[in-house]
DNA sequence: GAGATGGTAGACGGAGCTGTCTGTAGAATC
DNA sequence: GATTCTACAGACAGCTCCGTCTACCATCTC
């Protein structure tokens, strides 16, 4: 290609990013385009014309959030050693990290589900993360020799899912803490 | 008193049981009091007079959802024994039937808690839910014998959430049945 | 120089939102 | 009969929201 793509995308980075933080804050449902326009300094033309819809710009968003949280949730398992069983508890430190992070506000998916209508694309793509995570934690439940790993996994992703979505609430890090030693127990129950 | 409260309250229950059944299919942002008024067939006045903002009526629905899903939840312990140690693990069948209710649609006070200013009275009142929730539990963990129970009721509500919440992307009851497994390895280990 | 590309600036329409207000009507109470 | 209470019906103001549109500008390429 003779012409690189964008010479820096830095408009649809910048709307990118402020979507990321405003969304995650408030949910997508309370922030409106304008505020997103407004706070990244961006004309609004430029806006419709990289995200054409709203949900488009919602859609580009948990991509993001997806990026980050399945990368931190792989890299604290990576960081546990190399046995799959330490992996799966390990990954708990992932959850950690998000409650103590400044501004700390829930697992993003499930607040953007529970403001979506059900039949939806934006709907779709939460359930599609987790479906992923979950299959992403079925593998390490097989390969660490569960003899359910569906089960197993499904008991870890439903503590996660705990911790992430109460954080809405109460992001207090004794959260985390007391979801790492359930898993640990859960595994350890799991390959007996 | 000599003229008695209300002749019904029926205009009142209309409007609440209206904006229970709203508010929890599309949560309280997504609904608006022009719906409500046109669903449960009153006058605007009418709604106004009773709700004055309408946060009252978000209010007033927590605090139904309260009554149901706490009360659901005692129910299930109660039906479990006499046992606390059962009791912990019998509450989740509140669950169960939670995930087989039809529209059913993950946790009413995560859900609200999303789209909820922080520093208002609706988060506060979703708050305040979890914590005597877990109050409960933590009594009952107690009574059972842990040597811990902040920290079982801790894990068990963290697994209450889990499944709630995640309702909200996937209304599978094999997510109520991971949980009680958890429950009872979870109880099991805090009272060996 | 002509044209394509990507950006800025902001007006605008049509819709929906919350909350107020005026006016009417039935029923109970004094 | 007068008053009070409760409810109905709906217009209205003021705001926000989404998405479209016109206009202008800078840069780069042919």
């Amino acid at each position: 290609m003779p012409a690189q793509r964008t010479p820096a995308g830095s408009a649809r980075d910048r709307i990118l990013e402020t979507a990321f933080r405003l969304f995650y804050a408030h949910g997508p449902r309370g922030v409106g385009v304008d505020t997103v326009i407004a706070e990244s300094g961006v004309a609004k033309a430029t806006l419709y014309k990289h995200f054409p819809r709203k949900d488009d710009l919602v859609l580009a968003y948990l991509d993001r959030v997806d990026q980050a949280w399945f990368g931190a949730l792989r890299a604290a398992a990576r960081d546990a050693g190399d046995e799959p069983r330490d992996q799966l508890v390990g990954m708990f430190d992932a959850l950690a990290g998000a409650c103590r992070r400044d501004g700390y506000h829930g697992c993003a998916f499930i607040n953007t589900a529970a403001e979506s209508p059900a039949g939806g694309a934006v709907h779709a793509r939460t359930v599609e993360h987790k479906t992923v995570v979950r299959a992403w934690v079925t593998e390490l439940a097989r390969q660490a020799g569960a003899a359910d790993p569906e089960l197993l996994a499904r008991q870890l992703t439903l503590l996660l899912d705990g911790g992430l979505a109460g954080g809405v609430l109460d992001g207090d890090p004794v959260i985390a803490e007391a979801a790492r030693r359930s898993a640990r127990t859960l595994v350890d129950a799991a390959l007996r």
